[in-house]
DNA sequence: GCTTGATAGTTCTTATTTGGAACTTAGGTC
DNA sequence: GACCTAAGTTCCAAATAAGAACTATCAAGC
C-alpha cells in the first residue's frame, strides 16, 4: 500500500477489520445501526435521534441497504412510506455495538454539563 | 436533538455507544487501533499499513493519545523518536475489533480481483 | 564538514464530503 | 384549499481529507 487511499477502497483489503470498516467505519452509520437495535426504523427517526443531516442519513441508509445490512420495506402503500429494518447480516453486528457500549460505559462516563 | 451536529459533539451524548464513537467512530482511527493490536507502533508503520495520509495519521494519533487510548513513548532520546502503544484503556478495545473481524470474515469475503 | 538517509512530523493547495436550510412529492386532515 | 406528515432531494457554504513536497533532528559514510 504505497499511495494514500480513500476509505471505500478498503473493501478489498486483506484484513477483515478493514473490509468491515469500509462499510460501517463511520460515525453516523454506526449510530444508525445503534438506532436500529433500539427499535427505530424510519428516516425521520434516524434524523432526529442521531442529529445528522437528512442528506447524510439518506446516503448512509442507501449504503446499508446496498450492503444487505438493512432492508427497505414499505409499511404504507398510499402514500408510499418506507422503513428500514435489520437483516440477519445486520443483526450480527450486535456484538460489536455491545462492545462499544460497554467500553463507553466504563471509560467515558457522562460529564453532566448544565446545557440548555 | 433538534439541530444537526458534528460528530465530536457526541462526546456528551446520553448513549455510551455515541460517546465511544465520538472518539473512535472513524475509519482511520479504528484501523490504527487494529495496527496496534497487530504490534505496530510507529508513525511510519501506521502510514504504510493503513494507507491514510500522514496528516490524518498525525491527527488521529494525537486524538488517541489525548483520549488515553494510546501512550506516546520515546524509544530513542537522540534523535527523539516516539512510538505509540496501547494503554489498558486501549487494550480493552480488543472485543470490538474482534467483533468487526469476525463479522468481516463471515460476511465480506475477499473478492480476489486481479489488481496490479 | 558535506551528503545521504531515517523518522516523525508540518505545510500547502486542491478536491471531496458535510452542514444547514429550504424545497419536493404524494397523499391526508380540517 | 391551507396546513400537515414522511421521506427524501437540491443548493450553496463550510469543514475535512487527499496528495505531494517540505522541515527538523540526528546518524553514518566518506
Amino acid at each position: 500500500m504505497l499511495a494514500s487511499m480513500k476509505w471505500t477502497d478498503l473493501d478489498d483489503n486483506w484484513c477483515p477489520v478493514a473490509r468491515t470498516l469500509s462499510l460501517v467505519g463511520d460515525r453516523w452509520t454506526l449510530l444508525i445501526l445503534r438506532d436500529c437495535f433500539l427499535g427505530l426504523s424510519r428516516f425521520e427517526q434516524f434524523v432526529e435521534s442521531t442529529g445528522a443531516t437528512r442528506h447524510l442519513i439518506s446516503d448512509r441508509l442507501k449504503r446499508l441497504v446496498e450492503a444487505g445490512i438493512l432492508a427497505k420495506q414499505a409499511y404504507s402503500e398510499r402514500p408510499k412510506r418506507y422503513e428500514y429494518v435489520l437483516t440477519e447480516k445486520g443483526q450480527e453486528f450486535a456484538p460489536a455495538l455491545v462492545s462499544f457500549r460497554d467500553w463507553g460505559k466504563k471509560h467515558l462516563p457522562v460529564r453532566r454539563q448544565t446545557k440548555t
